[in-house]
DNA sequence: CGCCACCTTTGACATCTGTCAAGATAGAGC
DNA sequence: GCTCTATCTTGACAGATGTCAAAGGTGGCG
């Protein structure tokens, strides 16, 4: 189902949240769905993941060692932001020798673009 | 340039922070990029807020005095999350009489989707 | 004018979050 | 086994965030 490798660090407790509601232009959401995504896009909500995230998506995997450059913060700091991505559901990784790979996972990516996809009542 | 009512409410430093970039499926975002949506995410990160924004997302405009039910925080704290989408550029809102409105911007939510869009080297 | 309902602002407080330094773990290669 | 590199975990701390109680407008209505 994906491009990348085959699944991985299992760890994030967020088995399948993924495939979830219909856009809220057309449906709100209820309290247990709000409470599903809102990780996601508290994920997603500070400059230093959203960029990070943005570097994943547009390849096919990225290795951490290339992630860390372009960045001011410390590598921990870095390693601690792409364990919220994971633990959000957004990203999954896997140790290949000396390196650690990460890559999107499309579904969680088009459930967020669903959701927020026009066609409802407010949206002309 | 919106679908809504007339303009607003006027106090959010929003300014035109709308359209913005390419799908990160094609292109990562650039350090300003991210320091611009990473607030967009921000406000939909908490439940509550989601839930609300998605509560004035599924109708024209929603009526504050509609809104405070079905939750369980007080009301200041539903101004609070209010303001937040207001400021973050999601929402605008107006006082007419006795009641407040608010509603989507349209624009705003289709810069979200449209980042998220799959069709780049991760997705499929 | 006086009162009340609606909504926001202010102030305070406990919790959560982003960050780094220091230490730990995993593989590669000698 | 030892060492070196890459990455993660832990611990600590300043600053941001969500929440409420109390107080402050704003407008309808008698």
């Amino acid at each position: 189902m994906l491009a990348g490798p085959p699944a991985s660090s299992g760890g994030a407790p967020v088995g399948e949240v993924v495939a979830c509601c219909p856009p809220f232009a057309v449906q709100p959401l209820t309290v247990e769905q709000a409470g599903g995504i809102a990780p996601m896009f508290k994920a997603l909500a500070d400059p230093v993941r959203l960029r990070l995230f943005s570097m994943i998506a547009s390849v096919p995997e990225a290795c951490v060692c290339d992630l860390t450059e372009g960045f001011e913060v410390s590598g921990p700091t870095i390693s601690h932001h792409l364990r919220v991505l994971r633990e959000a559901g957004l990203v999954e990784s896997e140790r290949r020798g000396t390196w650690v790979y990460y890559w999107t996972r499309p579904d969680a990516v088009r459930a967020l673009s669903d959701l927020l996809r026009p066609g409802g009542a407010a949206d002309r």
